[in-house]
DNA sequence: TAACGCTTGTTATAATATAACATTATAACA
DNA sequence: TGTTATAATGTTATATTATAACAAGCGTTA
């Protein structure tokens, strides 16, 4: 299985499809200029299927960027805990699968009393290209 | 010592005197208008001074909030090493200080080759108080 | 003083996101 | 089937966040 599937509209569709074959995270006025062709074509629409498929865990925001990326996790059901890798130089950008790091922030307790049910971690750095 | 000290311009020390006082996180334009009877008129010195400030590490930025807290933690020299737990109700932000953790994320390291300098994570939940 | 770099001020505009309301498609069921 | 409810979509306008571009001031030093 390469993706999931869920039942989504034609625009949630066409807005995933367009994440899924850009090689970089696409920002959603981006997506929109690539799917006026498509009969988007207004902001709302984009932003309204963009806020349904990160509710579906199909995509993730990438916050410190206010982009989107599809997801390739086949366990993130939902965009419930999500670690990223961003390269400052060529904003290469890798969600983050490493169960023992996900295991251990799941988990993360501190002594504020605060019950977490959700993180999101967004790593820089230097990717093994960028570093040479 | 409660607050680390640095050399900051005017409009800097304004608008950092404006975010430690505030008991919740501030946004740029709210600033702004916090500080126009002080002689601050526009967006870019309010923007300039946060970038300052982010970069000196005084203060953070919340990615998913776009706003701004002072730093509460006196081992923050840079903002490199970051993390958050943020209240879904009330909005409360706290900034996470536990050395197990950020030496944890600190040292991270996984087989993509990339080399990690900075960091900032931001836990969501309910804190004590709306948890009941 | 003149030239330079740096910080500040100012105007304008770009980029990101949502409110509000109108319209159309779909589903449930009398 | 027609009727009603619900969800999805379309549309216009506007709010919010952020930066570009240039002008003005100011201290340093050649
Ligand atoms: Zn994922
Ligand atoms: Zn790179
Ligand atoms: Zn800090
Ligand atoms: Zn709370």
């Amino acid at each position: 299985m390469r993706h999931k599937q869920v039942n989504l509209s034609k625009n949630q569709q066409i807005v995933l499809e367009t994440i899924r074959k850009a090689k970089k995270p696409l920002k959603a006025y981006s997506i929109l200029s690539s799917v006026k062709k498509k009969g988007i074509n207004a902001p709302p629409q984009v932003y309204r299927a963009l806020e349904k498929l990160v509710e579906l865990g199909v995509i993730h925001k990438i916050e410190s960027k206010n982009a989107f990326v599809d997801c390739k996790n086949s366990e993130c059901e939902t965009s419930k805990a999500t670690a990223f890798s961003i390269c400052k130089k060529c904003q290469k950008i890798t969600e983050i699968m490493n169960s023992k790091l996900s295991t251990y922030l799941t988990n993360f307790q501190d002594n504020t009393g605060m019950k977490y049910e959700k993180y999101n971690l967004e790593f820089y750095g230097l990717c093994k290209r960028c570093k040479l």
